[in-house]
DNA sequence: TTGACATGCAAGTATCTGCTTGCCTATTGT
DNA sequence: ACAATAGGCAAGCAGATACTTGCATGTCAA
């Protein structure tokens, strides 16, 4: 059921799109679209819907239909399997 | 200069090469071939070394040619900024 | 009910990616 | 010097991936 949380985050139109729910979560597909085409974005809705289904895929975002609208929530819980895979030495960075 | 993290992510066998790396980093080539076939991985050299590549395109490892060897270092520090871009909320999670 | 709106679904296409294959270079030991 | 070792380089191929196009579905307002 847990479709690859790297492959997900391969894409660049698919990061942004975290980017854009992060910065406000629950927003429809529509929305989202908007303001990925304000910020510089070319994608159209078919493929802004099938990154979606990816992200969903690997639990990025979670999909709740409700009318006529599609609403989209952020889930970053599936990160923690990469922030706990390998250990960024915080120490040992600088100086 | 730093070809996309994600994207070096994105692939098993690189993941796959960076956990072999962060359990003993400083490996010959040859000797990561042969760890990771102990591993289950069929890759060849080839592909281990294009995969490597990509790995040191992206920051994540080191190639330092020694003689007729070549040294692989790991490096987790390019992993920062996924660290950073989305927040794990840590405290929400649990109970 | 009817039309506009928000979205889903599916086939086709072009590009990307990982891998193989085959050969070349450089270093070390005898 | 010569052979074995460790690795590099590049072309070709097959499968994956992102995107487009066209149409279908379902919901809401008048």
């Amino acid at each position: 059921m847990v479709g690859d949380v790297y492959k997900a985050l391969a894409d660049p139109t698919r990061r942004a799109i975290l980017d854009e729910l992060q910065d406000r979560s629950g927003q429809t597909l529509f929305e989202l679209c908007v303001r990925l085409t304000d910020k510089g974005f070319t994608s159209t809705r078919q493929a802004i819907s099938q990154h979606l289904a990816v992200l969903a895929e690997a639990g990025l975002v979670v999909l709740r239909r409700q009318g006529r609208y599609t609403f989209i929530d952020l889930d970053t819980s599936p990160l923690q399997q990469i922030y706990q895979r390998w250990r960024v030495g915080p120490c040992e960075s600088d100086t």
